[in-house]
DNA sequence: TGTCAATTAAATTTCGATATTTTTAGATTA
DNA sequence: TAATCTAAAAATATCGAAATTTAATTGACA
């Protein structure tokens, strides 16, 4: 048993093949998906030694890219004390899904009023090109589908596009990031029948019907569901990922 | 004469007496300062060699502090290209402020409803500090009088403390710092006669007779009136600082 | 004179090693 | 046994120079 056993595998086949211009960016990108995936399970310690090993790189890419992914609110950073990745906890999810109910709605009425047929458009595209991939990789078990989940983020970005503030957008991509994240730590634990593709289109039908009201209803539903989904399958997180007995 | 004087130059007298624990840490900080002080203009290219010499650090703490300015948006960055300040245009103020009014009205309204005692107080106490120091270091011409940037900074970030999420606070807080720059950037040309002091004041009265509607009125009307004093003020930003034909 | 290519210069990014700080482990003492 | 201090080990933070990439300059050619 090597000593980075916790790391590894997951069988996790990446979702694009890096076409970072610099080192430090694709580092970035690699250990972003290995936190967003769960690879990487919350609280857990980032020793540069192991990192520059398991991604091949040298000390300051790997540095730079601790520091982005702080900014992302994926990892903290403590002066003299190093990385760590996020804590994840019963109390900040409520608090993440309360914070994105507030900003999805303005963003989705804003959307609604604002946008015009090319957001129509893009809403209508993306949703088709999230109906057209499975779930899951597997079959049987549950296998992170990384080109799901990107199609996933591009729907909802979709979705709050036309919102009118940069601002906002940003926010809200952040908080989707977020939720994603704590989405594939509790389908670790079970993966929930769900159809999620039904709900996605009742939203999307609703949007570019332009009924806010019902749209806004529909969409923090949504929100609200995975979250209760998620705190129901993990009693709690950010534990030591398991062994050491 | 103590041996700091690397810190005094500028004429700017530091805010906080650099506690700093790491270097890159205080190179942060520094920076921070320089870029919402306008010291530093929008746009400006930021070349790590006169960085390094400005501020008298190596290479590593240098980039770790770009890096994590760029999180708060106040720098940029390009792959191969390196950092620059921040832009600054209309179109950015503009969204901006609608975004910090969407936001602000949701904490206020949050912390009102959910504030006890200790929100109370600490509104009212941090108002009182803030009615203790001056606008301007200077009685005549406009000069940054760090302490009072930092009270003021204080109180709204009070005002919305107890809405009780955190990543709602972290937004509302990096949009007030943004909007201090704007500030800045505008007093540079001309300092306008206003009396914030009586703005504070009846929001501070509103929020704690819990008027949440009066309070959400004046807090907006505040943020709007700042915005468009800066957009009076000043025709365009973002340009280069004068010189060169 | 204007454009394109090749060369030089400048700046960013990265590496490898060193200095500091924190953590761990061991020993000593109350 | 618990607590405290000291020394060793590990990890973080920093430096200075080398390696890449981008930008600028020069010169040739149409």
């Amino acid at each position: 048993m090597s000593p980075d056993d916790k790391i590894v595998n997951l069988q996790t086949v990446r979702r694009v093949a890096a076409p970072a211009g610099t080192l430090a960016s694709s580092v970035y990108d690699r250990l972003r998906d290995d936190i967003l995936s769960g690879a990487l399970p919350p609280d857990d310690k980032l020793r540069t030694e192991a990192l520059r090993e398991r991604y091949g790189v040298g000390n300051s890419p790997l540095r730079e890219a601790l520091n982005r992914l702080s900014a992302d609110g994926l990892v903290t950073r403590e002066d003299q004390k190093g990385f760590r990745v996020a804590k994840a906890s019963r109390a900040d999810l409520e608090d993440l899904v309360k914070t994105r109910c507030w900003l999805g709605e303005i963003a989705l009425r804003q959307s609604i009023e604002n946008g015009g047929d090319d957001w129509e458009e893009a809403v209508v595209l993306q949703y088709h090109r999230l109906s057209r991939v499975r779930r899951s990789s597997s079959e049987d078990q549950y296998v992170v589908n990384f080109e799901w989940e990107a199609r996933h983020r591009a729907f909802h970005l979709a979705l709050l596009g036309a919102c009118g503030s940069r601002w906002l957008m940003q926010y809200c991509a952040q908080l989707n990031d977020q939720a994603d994240r704590y989405r594939q730590l509790a389908i670790v634990v079970s993966y929930p029948k769900r159809n999620e593709l039904t709900e996605h289109e009742a939203i999307m039908r609703a949007a570019t019907t332009r009924d806010a009201d019902e749209a806004v209803r529909l969409l923090l539903g949504h929100y609200d569901r995975t979250a209760g989904i998620i705190k129901k399958s993990i009693s709690e997180f950010g534990g030591t990922s398991a062994s050491t007995p």
